[in-house]
RNA sequence: UGGGACGUAGGCCAAUUGGUAGGCCCCAGGUUUUUGGUACCUGUCAUUGCAGGUUCGAGUCCUGCCGUCCCAGCCA
């Protein structure tokens, strides 16, 4: 089934029961009999860089409003800066838009209207509302003021009509050099709207156009640009960003000056998502620096990469729905991302078994020469997907995690003596466990129950325990490579100063595993197909490198692990012998896996020292840092660099103090230098924050505790 | 410090436009189950940023505070 056709059926968008803030302007308009009763959006990206989630947001939001209303959405590319722009994105940005599944009504390029902005911009010139500038860059920001600080009038700014005119016709025909002139909309200089202080409408840049190659020196500016482009689609709503709202009085102000159709642009809170980073730059510097493996490593929130990842594009389109539209600033959980995968791919994913970490089984009552076969559903809600056969024989794998020697309470899976069935096989139970010199378990000794054919025993007993397993004689050998979220952290950006937001990348965000195994049917998958592994999680057969001969999967998202969660409540339940009062009922996801309390030894890790400051000053380029030279009684002064500079604006003032010193803390490299200690202070604002003085009779080195 | 916006549960979004706060995610429990999956059920969680005012009645209207975000590119 093709995701359009999943598309016209309406799962992904027949769930918003509620309209939002656009679809009441829209209603509105409407009604009030606006725009002929048409209405017509737009996509506009720049290419010049991959699509990422929160431009699939921007993608449903304009592409789900034309279908809403029965109107029309193109694709513009907005190429008005050749500088940065490159076709090799244009094509890109094509098949991301396609594979989330919509359909663009008109292509255009920002570059087709470029002769028309021109016509335009040359009207308003002899308009006397746009004059050629020839300040410098530096002395326009100058003259521009600041926001206390009105603008001043530049002295160009009445230049003659018809000087004007001629500068401007020899600026199109390559007379000056980049950033020499420039043409200006004659506004307000005093405006306390920036945009407004007579912004630049055409700047000079002698670059070859992706599209227009040399035809053209001189390039709009967005402002200029973007509102024309627009009007000349019969664009009715121009949805954007929040950013852009301060730029709606130029949009408004270009289009009034002109005879022409003047759309109405409405900004909308961009997406955020917890746990990664979605800026161009920032993205850009994962590939550059290898941190990811590209664009589409299906790790990044790019469109691509998450179709690596084996994320459909019904789950995003279903994901941008139920984040919602809004104005305010948010930022969504990951959490529901993960959740609206498992619940796609539930439903479209067939069921396959395949075994991570195998753990080896021999079925001592089985004939070592016999096999057959097993008949399994390919889904167990959905016949449609049918059945295939799956091979047995006396040696099998099983899920190392699937058998514990020493099992813990509420644990139903294998462990000596006990009985479990192989999902759609058979019966088994535990007989004796191998294990080689070391200690480790080599293999499990079972016994099956012939009567249990196809899982259920005919007395009747409960068996509650069902393990995934594979033929060992048949089993495919597989190359799992398992995702895990890019960053530790919610707010990868939020940094302390001096810190980089590389530093919170998640170490284990890949693991490549080589040595699992998978039944069989794998070899009838395709690249791109989306598999679930019986209770392990849902994987997507490689888009470039899955073949039949090397099978490589990408594990999407895992199932969820209510065992996992039984487990660590134990785990916790033990160390504090009572149940943990729940500290927060938003115990923070970043939390869960550290324990609520460290106890007495865990602080005692701590090495705390009475520290002399010997030297403090301030860190060129780091409004809180202080540079420290503290001497805690060992020789060479320690180097700390301490967030403190708020309170201790002047460094002197602190020389001399003892303070306390964490003297064993790991160094950290950072950008001023290295920090190879951390000073204690009490007070969460800069506005009260104090050190923490050890008075009295101590020396350097003296330990506190 | 000027201007523009935005504040409803831990997160995201609703609220018939003035009628007494609801949904999804998360979290906790339970039922069903040949996936400890899914589905279903239950529960926890809000004096709607704060303080006044108008009104029989305010999340919605008014006033004043507070907080957060955006703007000083010849980027978009």
């Amino acid at each position: 089934m093709s995701d359009e056709t999943k598309l016209d059926s309406g799962e992904a968008n027949n769930d918003t029961v509620h309209t939002n803030f656009i679809e009441d302007i829209i209603d509105a308009d409407l009604k009030a009999g606006k725009n002929a009763g048409k209405v017509a959006t737009r996509f506009p990206p720049e290419p010049n860089g991959y699509l990422h989630i929160g431009h699939a947001k921007s993608i449903c939001l304009n592409f789900g409003v034309a279908k809403k209303y029965n109107g029309i959405c193109n694709l513009r590319f907005d190429d008005t800066n050749p500088e940065t722009e490159e076709t090799e994105y244009v094509e890109a940005i094509k098949d991301d838009i396609r594979w989330l599944g919509f359909e663009w009504d008109g292509l255009y390029f920002a570059s087709d209207y470029f002769d028309a902005m021109y016509d335009h911009a040359m009207t308003l010139v002899k308009d006397g509302k746009a004059y050629v500038e020839s300040l410098t860059p530096d002395e326009i920001r100058q003259y521009r003021g600041d926001f206390n600080t009105p603008g001043k009038n530049s002295p160009y700014r009445d230049r003659p009509v018809d000087e004007n005119i001629e500068m401007f016709e020899k600026m199109k025909a390559g007379e000056y050099k980049d950033g020499e002139i420039c043409l200006r909309a004659k506004i307000d200089m005093q405006s306390p709207n920036m945009n407004l202080r007579d912004p630049i409408v055409y700047r000079i840049r002698h670059a070859r156009h992706h599209r227009t190659g040399d035809k053209w020196c001189i390039y709009p500016m967005y402002d200029w640009a973007h509102g024309l482009e627009d009007s000349i689609e019969g664009i009715t709503h121009s949805l954007c960003t929040l950013e852009f709202e301060n730029h709606r009085p130029l949009y408004d102000w270009f289009l009034e000056q002109l005879p022409v159709h003047h759309p109405q642009q409405i900004e909308f809170a961009r997406l955020n998502l917890n746990y990664t980073v979605m800026s161009k730059r920032k993205l850009l510097q994962l590939v550059k620096e290898n941190h990811v493996d590209g664009w589409d490593d299906p790790r990044m929130p790019t469109i691509c990469g998450m179709r690596r990842r084996g994320v459909s594009p019904s789950s995003l389109r279903k994901f941008s729905d139920r984040i919602g539209m809004a104005k305010r600033e948010n930022v969504a959980d990951i959490a529901l991302l993960e959740h609206v995968m498992r619940e796609d791919l539930n439903e479209t994913s067939p069921r396959l078994m395949g075994v991570i970490n195998p753990l080896k089984v021999e079925i001592e009552n089985y004939p070592k020469d016999k096999e057959e076969f097993f008949e399994a559903p390919l889904h167990p809600e959905d016949d449609r997907w049918g059945s295939r056969q799956i091979p047995f024989c006396r040696e099998l794998y099983i899920e190392q995690d699937d058998f514990k020697e020493d099992p813990p309470k509420k644990w139903f899976r294998l462990s000596p003596g006990t009985e479990i069935r192989l999902r759609y096989a058979c019966l088994i139970t535990c007989k004796e466990v191998v294990k080689d010199q070391n200690g480790n378990v080599e293999k499990l000794i079972c016994t099956w129950d012939p009567e249990s054919r196809g899982g259920n025993a005919p007395d009747g007993r409960k068996v509650k325990g069902t393990s995934h397993w594979v033929s060992a004689r048949h089993a495919e050998k597989i190359t799992v490579r398992q995702y895990d979220r890019l960053f530790n952290v919610e707010n990868p950006n939020k940094v302390e100063e001096g810190q980089n937001w590389l530093e919170n990348l998640n170490p284990n965000s890949l693991e490549i595993l080589t040595g699992c195994y998978a039944e069989p049917y794998i070899r009838e998958l395709k690249p791109e197909a989306r598999i679930q592994f019986e209770r392990i999680g849902y994987f997507v057969a490689d888009r470039y490198d899955f073949t039949p001969e090397t099978p490589i999967f990408n594990r999407t998202v895992t199932l969820r692990d209510s065992w996992a969660k039984i487990e660590k409540n134990q785990g916790s339940a033990n160390r504090g012998q009572k149940k943990q009062p729940q500290p927060a009922k938003n115990q923070k996801k970043t939390d869960s896996t550290a324990p609520a309390e460290i106890t007495i030894d865990d602080f005692a890790k701590l090495d705390l020292r009475v520290g002399t400051i010997k030297e403090a000053s301030l860190v060129e380029g780091a409004d809180k840092l202080l540079q420290l030279q503290v001497d805690i009684g060992a020789g060479k002064p320690r180097q700390v660099f301490a967030g403190i500079r708020k309170r201790f604006e002047n460094p002197e003032e602190i020389i001399g103090k003892n303070v306390i010193v964490v003297a064993n803390l790991k160094p950290r490299q950072m950008k001023f230098g290295l920090s190879e200690g951390m000073v204690l202070a009490a007070g969460g604002k800069e506005n009260r924050l104090e050190l923490a003085e050890v008075l009295g009779d101590t020396l350097p080195g003296d330990t506190v505790s």
